[in-house]
DNA sequence: ATGACTTGCGCGGCAAGA
């Protein structure tokens, strides 16, 4: 089974992209963030007739995340926690695999830029949500896949000039404090589970020439329960989409799992 | 280097992104 995740920053400005992405890797899931638009505007038919089904939960202008499916599955939209809470950033689905199932998420973790402001209380607070979340779903031993834009830099080797995120809602010790937490309920982050290669970036910047001079930052992860980890054969970052013309600022990562 | 792009909204520039 082929899972991939992307921030396709709008998804009707990289219709054609999608689409000849899901034709030349062919995922079996899909999870996509900010799609930016909301649920009736999202490209649906011509999604379906690639084969897929299609999940929404979006919003207008900003954020908004999907999952695309080749079996029909059964979704959840929001992340629980906070009733009050209106952004469209976490969707899950229950894919039938066969014989079993796995659970993914598509999320969409908040930016939190600039730090001392609101917006990182919100990325933080979001973050134990989160966490609580994803403790309760490991509780199910599961095949379970949380998969998208974190906006976390795991790791100084993470990004090209770590000296330059030092201060970033991205790189604070406070946010990779947190993703630790999420790891150390029992998931692993599929990339470094199978490389400990340099230079593995998922976003580079559309200003200052990032893209050319390889200025990147790796903030897009799966992470994967025992149930999941087990199975894993590759994971894959699908670099070459940047180069296109019009391209995200963010490339999609796929894993293959044994099931 | 003061800024550098790209998107949505909606028609004039602003907010947001990372």
């Amino acid at each position: 089974m082929r899972i991939a995740t992307w921030n396709i920053n709008s998804v009707r400005q990289r219709l054609e992209h999608l689409l000849a992405y899901l034709k030349e890797q062919s995922p079996d899931v899909l999870c996509l963030q900010e799609i930016k638009c909301q649920d009736e505007a999202f490209p649906r038919l011509e999604i379906e007739a690639a084969g897929y089904n299609v999940y929404v939960h979006g919003q207008k202008t900003f954020n908004g995340v999907a999952i695309l499916s080749k079996s029909p599955a059964e979704v959840t939209r929001g992340l629980p926690g906070d009733d009050e809470d209106l952004q469209a950033r976490y969707i899950e689905a229950i894919v039938p695999t066969g014989k079993s199932i796995v659970r993914v998420a598509s999320i969409y973790l908040p930016n939190g830029n600039p730090p001392q402001t609101d917006k990182y209380t919100y990325k933080l607070a979001w973050m134990d949500r989160l966490i609580a979340h994803a403790r309760h779903l490991l509780s199910l031993e599961e095949c379970l896949v949380l998969a998208g834009d974190y906006n976390v830099i795991p790791e100084p080797r993470d990004a090209r000039d770590p000296a330059a995120w030092q201060q970033d809602a991205l790189f604070l010790p406070q946010t990779r404090a947190k993703f630790r937490e999420l790891l150390n309920l029992g998931l692993s982050d599929a990339l470094r589970a199978t490389s400990d290669a340099e230079r593995l970036y998922t976003f580079w910047d559309y200003q200052a020439g990032a893209w050319q001079r390889d200025n990147g930052i790796r903030i897009d992860h799966l992470l994967l329960s025992p149930q999941a980890a087990d199975h894993l054969e590759t994971v894959m970052i699908d670099k070459s989409l940047r180069a296109l013309e019009k391209p995200s600022d963010h490339v999609p990562v796929r894993i293959d799992l044994k099931i």
